[in-house]
DNA sequence: AATGAATGAGCGTTCATTCAT
DNA sequence: AATGAATGAACGCTCATTCAT
């Protein structure tokens, strides 16, 4: 759950636990999960043992790295959260940031869509509704201040915007969107509706 | 491609092959692409030579669980989009439909979306556009017929719409909606929009 | 050690018996002994269990082709050592049916060369001095008629005789070679030397 | 092509590379080439990953241990053509040599004979013409300074002698015979034919 | 009796993990 | 403490043999 080193640890040491999460960074961004441990060491330029002694075994760097794009993805949506922006615009803020992090961390996404990651971690993600929450709320408000229908079906509505992040991933037409174009433009739909 | 066994099989090499397949479903369903040729053979009680003679390696047998699939859904499909039923039930109909494949085929999109498949396969899928263009195409009559605005990004529409059932594999709350159901008040939101 | 099959069986029987050599030496000689049995079932047009109904498992075919083989140069052998022909001439023939065998058989020797056959057939061929004492006796007679010299080591001089056998085997250039023509440059040699 | 490990290995790598090498040299010598990597590794006390790291598969093992008895032939054959020695005696050496290395590598010549090599390792050694070149340009020697007859069939004659050793290996008495003074004699056949 | 489908021990190989240096 | 070589359980696949049809 920390981006920083456990307290305590030398200087060295330190570097040598970054090195590792440089690699490993690096080699499941372009392998996948599948990326083997002598990948990882052979990025970090560091050796195998190295990466037990500060990591326990293989599911614990992925837990550590994974950690991370989480904590990256949850702290862009608690910013977008905050502020007095009005809740339309965090909406789209909370849509384009979720775009920006499949770009980032796709693997991440395709491995728990694989349900590949190790069990528990796995189940942690499933069971992590910030960003549904997020969303949700922001749902609320505005059916609240009477923008958006009182009988709307708020978790469906919240489902909806969110599973555009999925579709974003594997849909091969999304070279040519842009992608802060594309929300705007999901937005519209969502709001006004497709009817004429 | 086919669903029925090779022609001039024998009576008990049909049942056998039968069997193979029974075990895969199950192990696949139960264990994703993990699932061992020894699993396999187990629940199929069948030895593992039998699984060769039939598929002749581990990805033929994939191969053919996931094209039973494909076939599945794809059939599905084609009866949604033919007949004289209205454009916007047919729609209705693609949505239903793919909610109900994902029940039946969980472990084939999960796979898919883990990008776990064998090359050409993944490859094959990947670039199946059948479910979409049957979205596509229906978005297209109903703007022709003047249901949708003209001003509609009908590729973003449906990607939109197909969208939803990616999400669907993963929200914890669909067990407690009906698909047909969701899918009406999805839709309605799609037409009419969100706005009070 | 037939090449007949066993009496009292039906005429049938026979046939099939028939079809599984035909197939196994052609799947032999093509393939070495790694012919699988598949491959002789087919080149035989019989089913496998049909194999082993005959000659019990693979050695037993191992065994009986090899058989044939043998009896066919041993009787060739025997064919050289009797008549009032000439001892010389009969020396000439025991090396040219040798050559001649070595075309016709080449994979039985590749497999006995490599230790390949089963332990049992391996040691009674490896046993089998018929070729050898067929050599041996020949050139007794021809030290006995003084064509010969008294102080030639005997053992050593028909190992000489039958090495050329399987140097030719091996050798690249013994398609430019007509196999009699070169017997009779050989004996030449082992008669008269190469000193000038 | 080396028999010393490749340079840069750390002290104790080095050491259980030559595990891995005495343990293959001591399975192949003992199973022929059907010696498992678990034979190999249990003779050499090491783990079957070790065999991997230091060559890649079994083809690799075969290849290294395969290389060296090369070298250490070749090395043989080599030393015997330099130096100012009498071509004769360069003769005798060659075939000495030759069947000194059936005693210390007949493994090696069985599978070569029993076609069982790996297939780029077979054809290299099939191509290898040194022994073979050797002997022949002795005879060339031989002739030209009159020593054997000019209308010797030279490469029939280097045949006649390279063959001895293959012989050598299958024959049952070559116990009882010292190899040195074989060659004498068969020398002695070869020069001065076995006429009375 | 013939068939050929089913069987499964056995093999080569991989890679997360351990441990001597 | 770091290194990277060693380990070996585990997997996919083959093919001689068995056995239901």
């Amino acid at each position: 759950m920390t981006r920083t080193p456990p307290p305590g640890m030398r200087a060295d040491a330190i570097a040598y636990y970054e090195k590792v999460l440089i690699g490993a960074r690096s080699a499941f961004a372009d392998l996948g999960l599948d990326a083997e441990l002598k990948d990882i060491s052979e990025r970090a330029g560091v050796g195998m043992g190295t990466i037990y002694r500060h990591f326990g075994n293989k599911d614990g760097v992925i837990a550590h790295v994974i950690q991370e794009a989480r904590e990256d993805i949850n702290n862009s949506v608690a910013a977008a959260k905050e502020a007095d922006v009005p809740p339309l615009d965090r909406l789209r803020n909370c849509l384009t940031l979720s775009l920006d992090s499949v770009e980032r961390y796709g693997w991440v996404i395709e491995a728990l869509l694989g349900r590949r990651l190790p069990r528990d971690i796995q189940a942690e993600i499933e069971n992590d509704r910030t960003l549904g929450e997020a969303v949700l709320s922001i749902l609320e408000e505005l059916v609240a201040d009477g923008t958006l229908r009182k009988d709307l079906d708020l978790p469906l509505a919240a489902l909806l915007i969110q599973s555009v992040v999925l579709a974003w991933i594997f849909d091969r037409s999304r070279e040519e969107h842009d992608a802060a174009e594309a929300v705007d433009r999901i937005l519209d739909i969502f709001l006004n509706g497709a009817r004429a």
